[in-house]
DNA sequence: AGTATTTCTGAAAACGCTTTCATAAATTTG
DNA sequence: CAAATTTATGAAAGCGTTTTCAGAAATACT
């Protein structure tokens, strides 16, 4: 009883429905026009047999997988967690599968992995940040589309979706010397990772705008990780600078930021200023609350899912614009 | 030039070996002993012209994909994330590639995923969580065998790989006693969930097996969400009940706990002690880090790749054990 | 050596669907 | 109304593997 999913294919339904397994064929992929009786007749018989089409059969007859590959980077980031989950959700009323492999943020695995979604045939692929060279992904793009989220990449711009790093980062620290404060430091991202350079450019431009000279003692390496955040606090202690606000490269660093700034009786806002950047869920609760640049990853990522889809079914489309917002809380004090 | 991965079949490694393709199949299955000198002729075939299987072909040949499906339930939760992490860690270096879908905690998108994942041939599943009634987890697992993680379901207890919420949530309340607090709250997770009945149960037993009486108007509905451990405290503080710490059915909630303590002026663990449950990223950067019980959720996931591996291989295994561990940092106070 | 076994190996038949090609039917055109 | 087109439909040829089935070759046994 119940579904017995056995082994209905399209012969089945062909003869239940008095008709050729090629006008079958027709009718489900709509690929040429079949006579109304008949059309109608497969669906019905479609429907009664509650036939379920062979993924396979269908791959090895067509070339088409109607997969995606997606291509994430873990090691424990909420930014590119949430980007994933925007895929997902992207891919959710699509006729598109997304498969999904781990590079873990090392070009050899990374490699590695794109090989085997090229092996799964995959019809398009996404990847989340990353470090691929642009010439291998423009020679797999020449037969697998490709689209990259949250990596800016001037030679494959029409691919690229991510919001402006230099821009938002340009705000946040805007908005600290808004507030009064002009020794901001800076805790900054991992050394070779696109967007921490970019941001540290805001950061420093923003200082230059407002004729605040912009000093090197005042920005600390960081490498994403709270516990970066944490050592950068004592660094910049032990430098003996005074300052009155942090700008991190992002909420995890902000973290350890704030718990280093706990342990030494330091009081946020109060003493000193904090500001973050991606919004991560925890960032709302943490105390105090912190002020933050939220780019929407799921959106990256949604947008990231449609936009393939769109490349795979040939529309036109233009790139989605991403946009980013300052979500004001309380770790900003106004210095007067 | 470059790899030119055209159309290379067994058929041309077949003549380029100078053997039939049937050889090829067999060596590169390894489903029958070849010679040896053809063996290798084949090997090298396959290595000079980079030869790289079809899987389409495979899969309908032989009717298994080399993929499975695992459903997860998103909704922002950082311990099902790290599941989700873990097992994708554990399908590494595995013949088999998970494919993602995701249930969002509602049975019948969970249910629609399922089908998706059976008409996408899967030769196995792993659902993380979820509501599925065991008679349809039953109907499938006839046919395409399943895994579940951090769900216990009674009927299905060899394939259930979860840690004992029961038992942990009993030490964690017993820690509290044990460090001198006696009136302890309990905000506890999404009514329907059967984690939560199981932490309670365990916080319950605890009290009453150190002789302290269970006080219902000290445990408050939580749903797992930040935002309702906020609101817990305020249920309690306006229950006006007396109490010296709180005990969270995860550390999220826990987040909401400290939130609202931090806004009344609480001080933590001064005034209230706190402890959490899930150890997740966040909890050892909280103000003050949160003593909470980690599960080892990537533990859970990875076991789950593994354990699937194994069933579809056809390898006797044992259950794995899933383990915790009560993490102390610093919020809880020694009451006198 | 002659026969009975056991190993290898190739030919060919699936696997379930898409798609080309040809034909029959329906429509238009002169 | 016959001829020229256009459409709808079925037969059959793939798609790249695996696997069954039989021989052929090698090995073992009397």
């Amino acid at each position: 009883m119940g579904t017995q999913r056995e082994k209905i294919t399209i012969q089945q339904i062909a003869d239940h429905a008095d008709v050729s397994i090629s006008t079958v064929s027709r009718v489900l992929s709509g690929n040429a026009k079949v006579g109304a009786k008949k059309h109608e007749a497969v669906l019905e018989a479609v429907k009664a047999l509650n036939y379920r089409p062979n993924v396979f059969a269908r791959g090895l007859a067509s070339g088409q997988s109607m997969t995606v590959g997606v291509i994430t980077q873990h090691i424990s980031s909420p930014f590119y967690d949430a980007i994933t989950q925007g895929i997902l959700e992207g891919f959710e009323n699509s006729p598109y599968s997304p498969i999904i492999v781990d590079g873990q943020w090392k070009p050899e695995v990374e490699e590695r992995m794109l090989r085997t979604l090229q092996d799964r045939q995959v019809d398009g692929m996404i990847i989340v940040g990353g470090g691929l060279s642009y010439d291998l992904l423009k020679e797999v793009n020449e037969e697998t589309p490709i689209v990259i989220v949250a990596r800016e990449l001037t030679e494959f711009k029409d691919r690229c979706i991510y919001i402006d790093n230099f821009q938002a980062a340009y705000e946040a620290t805007q908005y600290l010397i808004r507030m009064g404060h002009r020794e901001i430091a800076h805790v900054s991202g991992k050394a070779d990772h696109a967007d921490s350079k970019l941001r540290l450019d805001g950061y420093k431009q923003a200082l230059s705008d407002a004729g605040i000279p912009v000093r090197d003692e005042l920005v600390v390496q960081g490498n994403f990780l709270p516990q970066s955040g944490l050592l950068a606090v004592e660094t910049l202690l032990t430098r003996g600078q005074s300052f009155s606000a942090i700008f991190c490269a992002n909420d995890q660093m902000a973290m350890g930021v704030r718990l280093a700034l706990y342990r030494r009786g330091i009081r946020v806002p109060a003493d000193i200023s904090l500001i973050g950047f991606d919004d991560q869920p925890s960032s709302a609760f943490m105390t105090p609350p912190l002020t933050t640049v939220k780019p929407s990853a799921t959106e990256l990522g949604k947008s990231a899912a449609y936009y393939i889809s769109n490349i795979l079914k040939n529309v036109d489309q233009p790139l989605p614009e991403q946009s980013y917002e300052l979500v004001i809380r309380e770790s900003v004090a106004h210095l007067r």
